[in-house]
DNA sequence: GTCTATATCGGGATAGAC
DNA sequence: GTCTATCCCGATATAGAC
């Protein structure tokens, strides 16, 4: 993060270090994008302002602007990096899995993407209950088919007789729903059980409190 | 809203009119706070300004700071207006009912809420992803006391054997959860589905599987 | 109560030196 | 690539007439 190298007041430049130069610059555009995703998440993108980022970034706000032209370019970008840790753990969900394993362990790791990366889960929340404006593209082309990829499985299981009949939309919605209302709803699950996700106990509770209820709700348990 | 009466030009004003006037006030404020629920619920308080918000309501910005000292306090105060119709339906489960019953009429209840108010829905959505920086007081005390009962009612089902055991704030968050997620993520769930709450039958369907789902989590069905 | 200016300011974005 | 200085616009809020 900090410590860049004094910047060779030397003439005689571009000699070797000009690869290395190459992966600072990739690095310093990673720390605008996680110093983005911090502060986009709790103030949005009109609540936010360029000088926060760059100042959490740890640079100046015109040299921000050197590697994300706009606020607005800045801030798709974030979102795009977010919707890729986010349409990643559907594919647990897969057909060759024995259904209660498979469900298991999907909703464990969609509560564990809850505790570590509670501003994604919050970011893209935000997006989507503003009416996905950037996103609706994403969500009626890949995710879209994404999902029906996986309702496809679970019909597949109930057809089987392997786990009882819910339509499988609805399955999905509702792991989504509870997973992720420990990460966006935070703020009201502290201030009602005084407990969050970093609490072990309360984590594993949440895990298995909700795989409990899903597993019932297709007469698992 | 349009077809204000053309304002007495005459001189000896204050006579009877008096007292129409002061409801006029009042319905101005309804409007104002009307348009302010629309606006804000997706552009957040930093995306929404007040000239989008006054031309909705159908009056001149500088009029509208006549009834709201700022855009924070107009913030304020349709957040408040929120907050009540949202802590209402919690009522519904009170100890005295069938446990089947009362737990089917409260999912019924909140997912016409999701449906007729989705707006209202996703401002406090919204505020709460942010931290509730304007809540944090009223999440840990009013809202947070009424939890307390309600899941004393819930323990007190469990204690008698007449639902199964299940962790009480966990399945009030479930609840919330899946029914509120057909408001606030209403964007994806159309995007995934192509319907909403609007649809009869989808609103029906939304209502009876939550109730399964809910109901089968505690033993039930 | 409602309107027409207008003061004021934060903040996004650009120019250009280094 | 990074800095300083600056432009500029949108938007909140106020002043004061009617």
């Amino acid at each position: 993060m900090a410590g860049n190298g004094a910047g060779d007041t030397g003439g005689s430049a571009t000699t070797a270090p000009v690869r290395r130069r190459r992966r600072d610059g990739e690095l310093r555009r990673e720390a605008i994008l996680d110093a983005g995703l911090e502060v986009f998440s709790t103030l949005g993108l009109h609540g936010a302002s360029i000088d926060q980022i760059s100042e959490r970034a740890g640079l100046s706000k015109t040299n921000l602007l050197y590697y994300f032209p706009s606020k607005e370019d800045l801030y798709v970008a974030v979102l795009r990096r977010v919707l890729d840790v986010w349409l990643d753990p559907l594919q647990t969900l897969s057909a060759g899995s024995e259904p209660a394993d498979a469900l298991r362990r999907y909703i464990r790791r969609k509560v564990t993407l809850s505790r570590d990366a509670p501003q994604a889960s919050r970011l893209f929340c935000l997006e989507i209950v503003q009416g996905a404006p950037l996103l609706r593209a994403e969500l009626a082309g890949p995710l879209r088919d994404r999902v029906e990829a996986k309702a496809a499985v679970l019909r597949g299981w109930i057809a089987a007789g392997r786990i009882g009949a819910h339509d499988p939309h609805q399955l999905i919605f509702a792991i989504w729903a509870i997973t992720q209302h420990y990460a966006d709803f935070a703020a009201q699950v502290e201030a009602i059980t005084g407990r969050n996700l970093q609490d072990p106990a309360f984590f594993e509770a949440t895990v298995e409190g909700t795989q409990k209820l899903i597993l019932a709700s297709v007469g698992l348990a």
